[in-house]
DNA sequence: GTGAAAGCGCTAACAC
DNA sequence: GTGTTAGCGCTTTCAC
């Protein structure tokens, strides 16, 4: 470690010029002489000055940060890859920009109140709001809290003033509507928690499909998004309804519960059933038979949840959006 | 949004006692009277006060942040859940303590430099420096910053003051002796790139094991991680050293590839051949057969990171570490 | 046990 | 185009 880092004042002494100057240069301000923006120029290369953020924030009231806030640790959308590839999202945004990336996770009660201290508190220029649980407390904390807030999907009790959300909806009817082109007639679902937003709207895009080709929609079994849970469903279904011919599946978690029960059951894939999840998750590729499954845009959705906060930090009004999804088909449907 | 935070002045004037009481009582610090402190904590609750971050680092010269940073866009390293779970380590000590996470990928060019300017210039106490690449220029700059810094892993040209590694070495060879215990005799090993420091020292184990036992170590395909390469380097195995009865497999992606090719070519697993991976990431319970691995203490890399890094911020001299691996036995050895 | 006041390093308003 | 200076909100001596 070396000596303390040096000041703007030194700078400008070194330099020979007022720190009023300086500061100008260093905020590349205009109505600098080429001359003055030079000489202050060499003088900070020669000191390795850097910038005290602290005092900056202070003098400023910004704080140069914002913070990424996963509130739930709920293990569907924590899961690994999810979590991944929004990081990777948001930070692509935010390395084109000059803030800082805050990292909350709330997963214990501590967690939990200090996210609350940043939403009151500045600590943050702005907040992303990420898998709130449903009649989280933290969504009205937010609404009132001090900064911008953009949330990442939505929740049931209540609709953000601005978020990003994937189209679930829209995926599960795509999903749906390509079991009912491959002549699919019996489909099932085994759905998520429907006490989700998630869960709910996979659900109702399941039955609109269904609704539009005019085709039964009873086959149904309530999952959590679990493996094991997609295994239980895919038992019940099949005692159910030993007639049918397809599953749409609400997550891929549970489509690989469902497909082990199928093979045990010696029904094949997707011969006797067509199986299509949701996610795309990496196992999705290493199933037997690999899965056909909705691709999310995960990253995407981190990078317009960070346009947008950004957007709202400089005081533009920007407007909430849902971002498609995609089928990928494999050979299990 | 609300109206401005309110300050210390503020809580000073309305509970009736001087500033530098009310910080006093704020850093809970001693000699402070019960009557002061009650009415202090009064008037905090009743405006709601809370500190201004920036105020309190400029005056006490401290961040109050550490930073994670991740140079490396390294795919291995970087996979998905290896992020995650080194995450969740590192917050699980984090929530313990007054700090806050600042989050540095340094995917780019403008992320490394970025980090850079971390290291140089006290933007937070301490960084804990994950997946650096070989001769990455970041290590040396690390040295010299002017805050204490933590490695996770090590590479081949440097080892650093303060680290926490997993025990590749040791896995490896935990890996081959069950191999050996199993009796196999011609063991061959898929290799990740031999110029990472997880690359040679899984492959040393490798060495180590069978010269323990007295086998020959001959069988040998340099990888790079990549499923790819695992596939590549299998059917170049096969080929060679067609009496093969186990192949240690430095990674799972590389282990999933090289499964593929053995069905492709029908030598059974384990029957032929047992197959050992590294790292027993989620796919690796989804092979067929279900892949025996050497599984990372990744969670723990990240606390035990993040607790030498608050150790040394706290002035202390903690000792550099090595968690040992674990053999996870499932079908395909 | 408490108050007063001098900074921490920067920005921004104002004067020139 | 440039210098001066008053804060930003907190901590921390130093008196008392």
């Amino acid at each position: 470690m070396r000596n303390r880092p040096s000041t703007l004042e030194e700078v400008a002494r070194l330099s020979g010029v007022s720190t009023g100057t300086v500061s100008r240069v260093i905020n590349n301000a205009p109505h600098v002489s080429k001359k003055s923006r030079e000489a202050v120029q060499r003088a900070i290369e020669e000191l390795g000055y850097v910038p005290n953020t602290a005092a900056r924030s202070l003098a400023t009231a910004r704080r140069g940060a914002v913070a990424l806030a996963i509130s739930s640790d709920d293990p569907v959308l924590f899961a690994n890859q999810f979590f991944a590839e929004v990081i990777s999202g948001v930070n692509a945004v935010i390395e084109e920009t000059d803030l800082q990336l805050m990292l909350v996770l709330a997963a214990s009660d501590r967690g939990h109140s200090r996210l609350t201290r940043i939403l009151q508190s500045r600590a943050a220029d702005g907040v992303m709001l990420l898998a709130l649980r449903e009649n989280d407390p933290l969504s009205k904390i937010a609404d009132e809290g001090q900064v911008p807030v953009v949330h990442g999907g939505r929740s049931l009790d209540r609709t953000p003033q601005y978020y990003v959300d994937a189209d679930n909806r829209g995926g599960a009817r795509q999903a749906v509507e390509y079991l009912v082109s491959l002549g699919r007639q019996r489909i099932a679902t085994i759905t998520g928690q429907t006490d989700m937003h998630v869960g709910v709207n996979r659900y109702l895009g399941f039955r609109e499909a269904l609704a539009l080709a005019g085709l039964a929609d009873h086959r149904i079994s309530h999952g959590d998004f679990s493996e094991a849970s997609g295994a239980a469903g895919m038992a019940q279904l099949l005692d159910e309804h030993p007639d049918l011919d397809a599953v749409f599946v609400a997550s891929d978690a549970m489509a690989a519960g469902a497909l082990k029960v199928l093979r045990e059951r010696g029904r094949s894939v997707p011969g006797d059933v067509a199986v299509v999840g949701f996610n795309d998750i990496v196992t999705a590729q290493h199933t037997h038979p690999a899965l056909t499954t909705v691709r999310q845009p995960i990253e995407a959705l981190g990078r317009e949840m960070t346009r947008m906060l950004v957007r709202l930090i400089d005081g533009d009004r920007p407007t909430s959006l849902i971002l498609p999804t995609e089928l990928v088909v494999r050979e299990s449907a």
